[in-house]
DNA sequence: CATTCGACGTTTTTACTTTAACGGTCGAAG
DNA sequence: CTTCGACCGTTAAAGTAAAAACGTCGAATG
């Protein structure tokens, strides 16, 4: 519906309680099985209130996420402008994605249903934040071919590959949890797969 | 419940037949989608004589799913024992997986409750498949470290990285499914994205 | 003996109805 | 500007009755 706000944080104080109380909620139960109410209720507010600050549930939601987002996106390229290798900056990418997964685990978590809907808000959302986290790494990925770390010649989807090769080894996660909740022992054994599969593919487009 | 077979397609013609009929349905609707009646109808027998050849429903299942599972590890040991490099067997690995993959399609695809329960059958039956396919990777990449084609030096959970990419991938494809059909555009882009991902894998564990 | 099947019991899905909860609105009040 | 109680229309949950499905058995067929 509405365009997908990429602003800078231009949010009250109240407004980054009730946000930050709305995210606590959904990163546990997901979006459709937390109420309005009850994030009112958590921030001392009537329903009514909470409708002052933020129109729909959507908004709100779409403010939870965009601030996640924008503040990974962030802390990436503060990464890029770093003094690091390309190879490097890699690395620590896949290790700042594990970090910002455990705070989404159910924020991400939505009914089948919704996700394969192409129209919902919610696919929207997901969809631009992973256009931006390609334009990071086809960033990283030019810089390293730039410096003579990478390859020249690489195939133009390279980039793509790589955040689904990531993405899909997350999902594999995600796919098994059972009880709402996603182990320590699943996350540990995600980052050891991480981390190995982007030292292969780092290598893999070395000089 | 019971043991898994691996046994060499030890079938009846007639029962071949009935495996065959239920294949087409099951790849096509999905386990849960298909009733034992249908088959039966399929094949031109009453319902009961069905249950002659196979005890029960998920008996049926197994043996479809054993005898496609065992027709890949079967071309994929072929493969294996052929003369080409181990890089390149990889790369063929990566197709026939894809090609399989297309013949299973709902085959592989339960109710997300059905998924997670980790005792029930299904579950048992893909996780034994995956094992298997562990093994082959394993020696492909093994016989790539001995005749100097890989690294003397490689994690020792690199063929499981590897299966996980490429099973991730699927994921990937499979969960953005609408109308039970995979669209040949989605596979498409999935055979491309597995092929740069190996070859990019092959170059990032080589010499 | 090897197969087939109609008829039947029991459990699971499905389709439907009712009811509770939720998203969202409005006017009044501090 | 901010808060809220009361309210409306819609949606999701709970409950339920009917249909379908799994699986069994004894008889029939050849």
């Amino acid at each position: 519906m509405d365009s997908i706000k990429t602003n800078t944080c231009q949010f009250s104080e109240k407004e980054k309680i009730i946000i930050e109380a709305a995210r606590k909620r959904f990163a546990h139960f997901g979006y459709s099985k937390v109420s309005m109410e009850e994030i009112a209720v958590d921030v001392d507010l009537g329903k009514a209130s909470l409708y002052y600050y933020f129109p729909t549930k959507e908004n709100l939601y779409q403010a939870v996420l965009s601030k996640e987002q924008n503040g990974f996106i962030k802390e990436i390229e503060g990464l890029i402008a770093s003094k690091i290798s390309a190879g490097e900056k890699l690395v620590e990418f896949v290790n700042m994605r594990i970090i910002y997964f455990k705070r989404f685990l159910n924020l991400g978590t939505l009914s089948l249903h919704a996700f394969m809907d192409s129209k919902s808000f919610y696919t929207k959302l997901f969809l631009n934040f992973e256009d931006q986290e390609l334009i990071l790494i086809d960033r990283i990925i030019s810089e390293g071919q730039s410096n003579g770390e990478f390859e020249k010649k690489l195939d133009s989807k390279t980039a793509t590959v790589l955040l689904h090769v990531l993405h899909g080894l997350r999902i594999r996660v995600s796919r098994g949890i059972k009880e709402l909740e996603v182990s320590d022992e699943a996350i540990r054994q995600l980052q050891t797969e991480m981390n190995i599969a982007i030292r292969i593919f780092i290598k893999g487009i070395s000089k």
